[in-house]
DNA sequence: CACTTCAAGTTGTACTATACAACCAGAACT
DNA sequence: AGTTCTGGTTGTATAGTACAACTTGAAGTG
């Protein structure tokens, strides 16, 4: 295999693997789609953020975040402070039922994943997390 | 980093790819979408198939295969051929502006992968393109 | 200070991808 | 001939998304 055909061949099993990603999280956890699912993390990672930094972030319209956010704090997963310094913005937080949900949903994810890299060794799992994540790295936006 | 984290961050990684694969594909090929990209190419890879197959191979339902392949039909990017041994099976097949279309955005697909792994030493590309087969290879579903 | 402009969010509307269920038509198997 | 299986379409519903119009508060400018 030379360098073109490796590009290819990222590029189709990469496309693959996202055509399959969505469809099978939600049937894992039809509680917590995979936007939801990221945003909660996100939230989690920042420990509380506004609903325009989510939107810049995952390169989502802001009235899509403002549906999801509002999906969220209907289901009691997320809260909303609004900030004293500016009465525009909304600082979301995880509730503790979200901090729950999330840390469920992560772990049988990070099962289901480890399942499938079971009988992977050790030095290939390093350097292959290593890959995507220079993969995704520099980018913002493109595949 | 260890095998345990090193699942994590496959895990992350891969999540964070899923997320942005669809929008940026449809923002990069407005005529073309994922799903009828993925199916064009299967379609040139197989020189023709059935709607059934499409959908068993991806996971989708037969509906949303019907659905599809109609629009692309509409778009003159494919036609049906009834089997004449089996009068309910129709053979989908890519007519020429079809096969026109599907070049161009691979192509252009592989341009911007290509730029995104430039930097990289074809050693690592080729270990990373058989870590991503490897990875999606077991599977007709997870993760 | 009054006026304009900017920023954060929400709401209305529309579209796409998707699933599930009900159905139809041809094939296969008693 | 009658039942069951298979390939496909259509009806209906849902989720996720974008874009545009609007509201409200903040910031800058005459």
């Amino acid at each position: 295999m030379d360098a073109i055909e490796a590009v290819e061949s990222i590029q189709r099993e990469m496309t693959a693997f996202a055509r399959r990603a969505r469809a099978s999280a939600g049937r894992m956890h039809p509680e917590l789609s995979l936007v939801s699912y990221t945003l909660l993390g996100h939230l989690e990672e920042r420990d509380g953020c506004r609903a325009t930094d989510l939107a810049a972030h995952y390169a989502l319209d802001k009235s899509t975040v403002s549906r999801q956010v509002a999906a969220l704090e209907r289901a009691a997963l997320v809260e909303r402070r609004v900030d004293p310094d500016d009465h525009r913005v909304q600082v979301l937080h995880l509730t503790e039922a979200g901090r729950e949900i999330l840390a469920q949903v992560t772990e049988s994810r990070r099962a289901a994943f480890q399942e499938r890299l079971a009988d992977w060794p050790e030095e290939d799992l390093v350097r292959f997390a290593g890959y995507l994540v220079r993969y995704n790295s520099p980018g913002t936006d493109r595949p």
